[in-house]
Parts: structure tokens; sequence; C-alpha cells
DNA sequence: GTAAAAATCACCCAAAAGTATGAAGCCGGT
DNA sequence: ACCGGCTTCATACTTTTGGGTGATTTTTAC
């Protein structure tokens, strides 16, 4: 409908409405103040600080951020007969996204829905969701279960 | 990146248009008031369209690139340093009695109380009632909190 | 540009978990 | 015989968890 339409260009319309405004509101102070017609320099500077500020803005909103890999060396302690490198092979061949990957910690970590939605700074139905999903992929029925599968194959300390 | 960028091309396009569609707002004002000289418009419209442009390079080359940080942790081994059997001493302190040990050991399973309770030959309510007190004497709130801490302790696998 | 996947949130409902309280039987120690 | 701790169970109640469904938005991939 138009109010999608709306809403998936909703940058693109701001930007339009943002440029209209402006335009009106130079031409407005333009015509205020005609007598100042010779303060050319100032208005063309006004212009080129406004359009500069505004190409920063279009030039932050439209690239994608760089991808930065950081390893970060975790010290772990195991015991000698095992070793602990299974979980990446592990985490793919269940499919566990990065969401469901940080809520299994969590709940690994004894934290229940409510707090870890509030760690992650999102809504309590969303960790619901998570959770649902990971014990889906992961094949159990419950939170414990969960836990002891997840460091069963090594996809959690 | 530079795919990212070619796949939002309709966004500066779309801004070509509103720069045009500024201009011709420029000229139909002028039509009307009489006031400007064209040359100006044009010089108006150049400057902003120049620093626009100077405001996407600046943002591009002067600020510090957008980052999307992601952390790999590298596990790095470690031989360990004490052997399980630490566990007594700390059941003694928590006073945890035989069958509170017993259902922790299930809990941790990832068995259910009902489970836990079909396995002991107990009812469900027993078993609530062993999951209670063991709550209160480790100081958790629960099942897999006390997991969290029974692992911690060293008082289960 | 479109399609798929991931992430977000909402609502409803049922099951499980957890709390509070009370009570009964057993067992070892004084 | 009495006390205290352990175990067992019950009832009633609240909270948490999990399942199902549907929707929107963002990101990613082709």
């Amino acid at each position: 409908m138009d109010f999608k339409l709306i809403s998936r260009h909703k940058h693109i319309i701001l930007y339009g409405i943002c440029l209209a405004v402006l335009l009106f509101l130079l031409k407005w102070l333009e015509l205020r103040f005609i007598i100042l017609s010779h303060a050319f320099e100032i208005y063309a500077g006004a212009i080129a600080f406004v359009f500069t500020g505004m190409g920063i803005w279009l030039a932050l909103k439209l690239t994608t951020p760089k991808v930065k890999t950081i390893v970060v060396e975790k010290e772990v302690y195991l015991a000698q007969t095992e070793v602990f490198q299974q979980n990446d092979s592990e985490i793919a061949r269940l499919g566990l996204s990065g969401r469901e990957l940080e809520v299994l910690q969590l709940i690994a970590e004894g934290l229940s829905n409510q707090q870890i939605a509030e760690r992650l700074f999102l809504s309590l139905n969303t960790i619901k969701t998570h959770s649902s999903r990971l014990f889906e992929k992961m094949e159990v029925k419950s939170r414990t279960q969960a836990i002891e599968q997840g460091k069963r194959l090594h996809i959690i300390a």
C-alpha cells in the first residue's frame, strides 16, 4: 500500500522534505532581506555550509560499515583428555544465528528471559522468539536441555 | 563495499532529482516574483551541488570509518591446574543433602521436574520441595542458575 | 531489484517452574 | 522421649517458560 511505500523509503522522503523546507527557507530569507543582495558571499557561504553538512549526512547514511575482525585470545582451562575447538562446525551444522548464540550463552549463565531482554536491550517477546528458534534448531525442549546440549557439543563454554 | 554502494545508487539518483526539482522551484519562484537574476540561481545550485559532493568526500575521507567489529575469540589452551575433586567440601559448606544433590544432578542433565520425579519414583511436589531447598541453600533463584553455580563450584560434573 | 534470512515485537494460551505453607513419618543423638 | 534434620507429599498460588501465529523491519545474498 501507500503506507508501506512511505515507510520503506522514509529516508528518501525525509531527505526530500528537508530539501524542500530548506529551499523555501532560503527563498524566504532572500525575499526578506532583498536589500542585502550585496551580501551575496554570505548567502553563498550559507548554502555551501548547509549542503556540505547534507553531503556528510548522506555519506554517513549510505555507507555500509566496514567489517573489522578482532581476534581476541581467550584463556581456556580444560581437561587434558579433550580439546575444546569443536564449536564452530557444530554451530554451522545447527545453523545457529548470532543472536541465538548470544541468547544461548546468557541462558547458560542462568539468566531468565526477562534478564536477557534487559541485558540486550530487547523485549521479552524477542528473547522468547530467539530461544524458541534455538530450541528448535538444537532439538531440545527446554533451556536446561539447551545448556546440557550446548556444553556437550562444545558450542558454549 | 563498492558493490553495496552500487546497489544503492537509487538514492543518489533520487538526490539528483531532488536537486533538479529544487532548481525548478527556484526558477518558478523567480518567474513569480521577478526579483533575482538567473545567474544567482544557477550559481547557488552549483554551489549546493558541489558542496554536497564535498561533504560526501569529507565524510568518507576525514571521518573515522564506521567499523562493525566482530570479535572472534581464539581459544588458548592452558594446562588445567587443579583436578576435579573440590566438590565435597563445597557440598558440606552449603549443607546439601543426598536427595538435593541427586536432584541437582538430574536438573543439570536437562530433565524436567516431572521427569526427575519419575526417575526417582517420587511425586512432582517432592521434587519441587527438593529443588526449592536446593535453590535456597545454593542461594540461586532458578534451575539454570543452580546449574551454573553447581558447575562453577565443581559440585557437579 | 528481488528474495531469503535474520532480527525485532506482539498476543494468546498452556505447561512447567517456583513460592508458601502445612503436615506426616523416619532416624540419630542427647 | 524429645529435638532437629531429612524425606516425603499436598494444596494453592504466582511467575516463568515455551509453543503457535503473524507482522514489520533490517540485513544479506543473488
